[in-house]
DNA sequence: CTTTGTGCAAAGAGTTTGCATTCGA
DNA sequence: TCGAATGCAAACTCTTTGCACAAAG
């Protein structure tokens, strides 16, 4: 797992795309390896800043287009009005946002994608992309069932 | 299906919700009612325009917000930066959006709703809202297949 | 008559872009 | 060196808001 998000490697990709490896790059790659997981663009500057690397948020957007371009980031766009972004791991995954705290959960189900290929397949269509985004509560924990250790079982990263 | 789309009648609901039935009001709604499905706020002000009513886009806005409020109108986000109305019928749907042409179908999939339910759960949420988009592409029509007949079969409206 | 809705223009938020300068390969 | 990336400010798009006026109940 820490080697899919070591920044180096993520350079190497994005040099072998073609893109120059500039500070700014590195940065916000380094920012969304280990920062917060989904940071909106003024939270990634602030991350990137905290690294002690001035960058303007007209670069910060344009770094993050690029790589999204690339593949190497996944732009979101969850019902605040702003975008949020996020390393592409390999395995596509859906969210699960805490309409209480604002905690964006991933998780991945092949049940789920199942049916939905089969629902798009009856109505003629092949999936190209998917958005599924579950708006929840947490639920009261019951008495008899353990509190910890199942709250992030499913939890991707 | 046709009742639950009249004007008159959502009219009715608005006033017994204490909205009052104003011409902008009433004239968003009939171009909601038997419009295109999913218009953006330019396309409602050119479908209200169109029924001889002048209206300025802040009243469509503020029409659209107060319908939403009032549960009579579902706001949608897709993936344009714009938002999208539709009223809101009983069944809650979720949507395929034709990434050619832009269609967007509406659908209802109650195995879906099942798996994300179960998907939360483990998770330990409850779902309160959910948003599923999928965004695809026409299958090529196998000559094996049927070409008609089941295009729109899950369609709603 | 009082409350709510309306139009207009201005403001706001998020994002993009033109341009001169800097930086990476 | 040369093309790509950067910072800054201005522009742009979508949406909201303040205010004076009009209309609904």
């Amino acid at each position: 797992m820490a080697g899919t998000t070591d920044v180096n490697t993520l350079v190497q990709e994005c040099r072998a795309l073609g893109l120059k490896a500039t500070e700014n790059l590195r940065a916000v790659l380094a920012a969304l390896a280990d920062g917060a997981r989904h940071p909106d663009v003024e939270e990634l500057r602030r991350a990137v800043e905290a690294r002690g690397h001035r960058i303007a948020l007209a670069s910060v957007y344009r770094v993050v287009a690029q790589l999204t371009r690339a593949g190497i980031v996944e732009t979101r766009h969850f019902e605040t009005g702003k975008s949020r972004y996020e390393l592409a791991r390999g395995q596509t995954h859906d969210h699960l946002v805490d309409i209480d705290t604002g905690d964006i959960l991933d998780f991945h189900d092949a049940a789920m994608d199942a049916i939905e290929e089969r629902v798009a397949a009856k109505l003629g269509y092949r999936i190209v992309r998917r958005r599924v985004e579950l708006y929840a509560v947490r639920m009261e924990p019951r008495a008899s069932l353990p509190l910890t250790g199942d709250g992030g079982k499913d939890e991707a990263t």
